[in-house]
DNA sequence: CATGAATGAGTTTTCATTCAT
DNA sequence: CATGAATGAAAACTCATTCAT
C-alpha cells in the first residue's frame, strides 16, 4: 500500500497547487471583468475584453464562469459581500445609533470610491433587465431597511431626536447618501464621493443628532 | 395642358400626403425608441426592439435616422428641449430665486416621472462611450450652474439665506434632487418621483429659506 | 385619396415579389439543409455547409429559422407532411385492406429512395437528445397504427385472411418494411429500398393474403 | 545492497499497482463511453460526458486513447469481438444450417438487448463520416454473406428447403432480424428486442424449414 | 499514471446596416 | 417613403486536445 499511499500524498499536493492556480486565474478573471463592467455597460462589454484586461485565454473564462450573465453575477456576488462586509464590521462595535449610521456611510463612500469591484457591481445592479438576478439591488432595499432601523435605535439610546419619523428620515438620509454618489459617478467615476459625502453629511447629522452642534 | 395641370396637382398632394406620414413615422419611431431605451440600456436595446414598439419597419428607420447613434441622439436631444422649456417657462415667470429653484425642481420631477422621452434621455445620458455625444450629460452641469446662479439670486432678492455659499448649497440642493430621482427610478421607474421630492423638498426650504418656517 | 390608394397598390405588388423571394430563398435553404442533413448527423453538421450548399449566407438562414434546430425541425415537418400526403393520396383510393397496404408501402419505398428531404428527415427523427421535437418518430408509432387498422379492415372486406391477429400481422409487417428500408440505407443510402421491398413484399403478400397466390 | 533490493522491490510492486489501475481505468473508460455512444451521436457525445460517466478525469482518456476517434473505434472493435464471439460460439457446435442461423439470431438478439458496449457499437457503425473506419459496417456484410452460406449448407444437410434461392433467403432472413432490431431500438432501446425477434421468428422458420410445422 | 486547468480553432448566433422592390 | 429580406462582421460559446503538476 506505500505506493498507493505515495500517490494519494502527490496527488494531495498537486491538487493544492492546481486548485491555488485555479483560485489566482479566477480572481484575475474577476479583477479584469470589474474594469470592463465598471466602464461599460453590460452588453457593451465584450469578453474579449474581459479576457484581454485579466490576461486569460476567452475558453478558461468559460472554465470558471458559464457564460457572460454568470460571470456578471460573480462581481455583483463580490460586491454585495465586500458591502455586507463593511456593514458588520461597523454593526459589531458598539456605536450609538447615529455614529454606527454616520460610521456606515462614510465606510460605504471610502469603499465605492477604491473598489471597483463594488463599482462594477453597482452598475451592473442598476441595468437589469439582462438576465442578471432580479433582485440585484435588493441590497439598496436593505440598505434603506438598515437605516430606518439604526435611526429607531439612535432614537432609544439617545444619538438621534427621538421624535423623528424613522421611515421618512431613513428616506432623507438615503436619499443624500445616493445623490451624493450619483453625482460622483457622474462627475469623475466615484473618485470624489468621499468628499462629497463629508460635504452633505453635516445635513445629516444635523437633521439626526439630538445634540445642537454648530 | 390641363392633363399635366392635374398630374401636377396630383404630385402636390401625393406630396403633401407623403410628408405628413413621414412626420408621423418619424413621430412613432422616437416614441417607440423613447419607451425601449427607457428600459433597456443603449447596447441592449434591439433597433429590431423599436421597429417592432413603433409599428414601424427596420428598413424605415434609416431613412430617418441615419443609424442607431443618431435615433439615440435625437431622443437626448427631444430630452433636453423639453427639460430646457419647462425650464425657461419657470425662469420667464418673475419669481423669487427660492421659489424659482423650487418651481423649477417641481416641475421637473413631474416631467420626469411622466415623460417617457425624457426618461429614455436621462439614461442614455448615463451611459456614454457608446457613441453618444461626449457632453451627454451636459445639461447635469447646467443644472448645477443655473441652481447657484437661484440661489445667489435669492440671496440678494431676500428669498434665501445671504450669508449661504452658494456653490456649496447648490450641490446640497442638486444631491437631494438626483437623489429622489434615483431612489425612485430604482423602486418604480420614477412613477414615485414627484411625491417622493415633495417628502424631502422641505429640508432643501428649511436650509435655503430666509424665512423661518415650521 | 388617389395618391395611397397608388401607394397602397404599390405595396401589395412590392409585397408579393419579396414574399416571393422570401419563399423561394426559405425552399432553398430547406432544400440544402436535406442534403446535409441526410448525409451527416445533426451534430456534425455544420451551418456552414447549409449555407454553402444552398448559396445563402448564414445570416439569412437566421432570419428564416430562428436557429439550427429549428432548421432541423422544419426539415422533420416537411418529411412528415410528404409522408402523410403519400399515405392520404392512397387512402383516398376506395382500395381493399390489403391493396390499401400494399400501395401504401409501395408509394413510400419510392418516396424514401427519391425523396433526400425525407431520407434527411428520418435520419433525424432517429437521433434524439438533440433539442428536436421529444417525439420525432411519432410517425413511426402512427404508420404501425395504420398498418394494423388496414390489417383489420381487410379482415372484414375478405382481402385478407380474418384469422389473423391483427396486431402481430402488423408488427411482421413493419418489420419487413424497415428491415429493408435499413439495409437500403445502409448500402446505398435507400436508392435501392423500392427494388428490395419488391423482392420481400410476397413475404408479406403471401402471409395475408386470402387469395391463395403461387 | 540492501537498501537497493528494497527500491527494486518496490519498484515492481509499484509497477504492479499501476499496471492494475491502469487496466482497470481503461475499463471504466470503454464503460462509460459505450454508455455515452449508446445514447448520443459520436458528434454530440463530449468527452467530458464520457469522462464523468466513468468518473475519469478528461485528461486520463487521452493517455489510454489517443483521441476521440480511437476511443469511439476501441469501442467498435469490442463489439465485434463480442458478435464474433457468439457466432463462432454456435458454429463450433455442429448444427445444422438452420438451426444455426436460427441459434445465431437468437444470440445475437439477446446480445444486442444486454450488451451497452454492443449497442453503442451498432450505433457508431450506422454513423459514417466521422472519421472512423470506413468500414465500420462490414461486419453488417459480413453476417450477411454467413447467412447466405448457413441456408446453402442447410439446403444440403436437408434442414432448409434446397430449392431457395440461398441468397434472395439470406436477404430476406436479414431483412426480418434487422427490421426487428431497429424497432425495438426506437421502441425501448433493444430492450424488446430478444421477444420481438421471438414474435417474427416463425415466419424465418417457416420459410426456411424442410419440415412442415404448424 | 492521474488530474484538471488552459488553450485555440472552430461553430453558432446576433444585429446593425444595406438594398431591391 | 416604406418594406422586409439579405448580408457580413463581430460576438458568444463549445470542446477536443495539450500540458504542467
Amino acid at each position: 500500500m506505500k505506493a498507493s499511499d505515495d500517490m494519494a500524498a502527490e496527488g494531495r499536493r498537486t491538487a493544492r497547487v492546481v486548485q491555488e492556480r485555479s483560485i489566482s486565474t479566477r480572481a484575475e478573471l474577476l479583477d479584469g471583468a470589474a474594469r470592463v463592467f465598471s466602464r461599460l455597460t453590460y452588453a457593451e462589454a465584450r469578453l474579449k475584453d474581459v479576457a484581454d484586461e485579466s490576461g486569460i485565454s476567452a475558453g478558461s473564462m468559460y472554465f470558471h464562469f458559464g457564460n457572460k450573465v454568470d460571470l456578471a453575477q460573480a462581481i455583483l456576488q463580490v460586491q454585495q459581500e465586500r458591502m455586507t462586509a463593511a456593514l458588520t464590521e461597523v454593526l459589531e462595535q458598539e456605536l450609538t445609533g447615529l455614529d454606527a449610521l454616520l460610521a456606515i456611510a462614510d465606510r460605504l463612500s471610502q469603499l465605492i470610491a477604491s473598489d471597483i469591484t463594488v463599482q462594477a457591481g453597482i452598475k451592473l445592479g442598476l441595468q437589469p433587465g439582462t438576465g442578471l438576478d432580479a433582485d440585484a439591488n435588493g441590497p439598496y432595499f436593505e440598505w434603506i431597511r438598515i437605516t430606518e432601523s439604526l435611526i429607531r435605535q439612535g432614537g432609544e439610546d439617545g444619538s438621534i431626536k427621538p421624535e423623528l419619523d424613522a421611515a421618512a428620515a431613513a428616506e432623507y438620509v438615503n436619499v443624500v447618501f445616493v445623490g451624493a454618489q450619483l453625482l460622483s459617478e457622474i462627475e469623475d467615476t466615484w473618485a470624489s464621493f468621499p468628499e462629497r459625502f463629508q460635504r452633505v453629511r453635516p445635513h445629516i447629522v444635523g437633521f439626526l443628532s439630538s445634540q445642537p452642534r454648530d
